[in-house]
DNA sequence: CTGTATCCACACTGATACTG
DNA sequence: CAGTATCAGTGTGGATACAG
């Protein structure tokens, strides 16, 4: 046990942009998961993700789409609009972000704990 | 099908630090999966992340410890030394990551491809 | 050995206003 | 309706040098 880490484990695993568990930017993951259901229309998507600018949102689907996990679809009609779904691609991430989900919603509040007892023992080290 | 999104959806579930496939900083996942084999040194933990500056993988281990995910030892012996290793919560971890990375592995060549094709219609797009 | 200090660059986010 | 333009704040990462 304990062998050493070899110097090139992850270099052609993951380069910076390939950390898998921090995929996308930050709304990246809410936006798969508001399209799960099926496609959704911008202004629908803005509902959800109330907190999200226009501008903001527009780019985390731009580079969703550019990732191909999503598909954008204009329908140049009468009343113009815009229409986001997942492709079978960004489908298939549903399953390990439903994962991901489980363990944070596990795990959170002790996390939330973790974090005052270090920062109450980072005070307490600053005062004594 | 095709139900309203609700407009609080994600507010408690993901606060904006909570996007579970939005983990940590640029290293976490890396630091992770180097201390699944068992506690390692700072010194030991360069070797792999070799193109972590120090002071980014202090700030990356600080975080990861802040949050209850790795522990950390100092040993102040005569050769004083630091050893990080996983809790069980960050143990807990590793398989929503390992699967994430199964994810990624299997993906990313046509995510590449999706990126290739995109950058190349946006250029035609100014070019014409 | 295990970090910190300093300076810098830039990407990401956000608020606000505006447009085809 | 579906975005873009602009400006600004902040954090995040990186290079280099230094310290307990």
């Amino acid at each position: 046990m304990r062998e050493p880490l070899p110097a090139d484990m992850f270099d052609e695993l993951c380069p910076s942009s390939l950390n898998p568990i921090r995929f996308g930017d930050k709304w990246a993951g809410l936006v798969i998961r508001c399209l799960e259901g099926g496609p959704r229309r911008f202004s629908e998507l803005r509902v959800p993700l109330s907190r999200v600018t226009p501008k903001v949102l527009t780019r985390s689907l731009r580079s969703l789409e550019r990732d191909g996990l999503i598909k954008r679809t204009v329908y140049a009609e009468a009343t113009p609009h815009v229409e986001y779904e997942l492709t079978p691609t960004g489908r298939s991430m549903l399953e390990p972000m439903a994962i991901a989900c489980t363990w944070a919603e596990q795990h959170w509040d002790e996390m939330l704990d973790a974090r005052e007892s270090y920062d109450n023992a980072a005070s307490l080290d600053q005062a004594g």
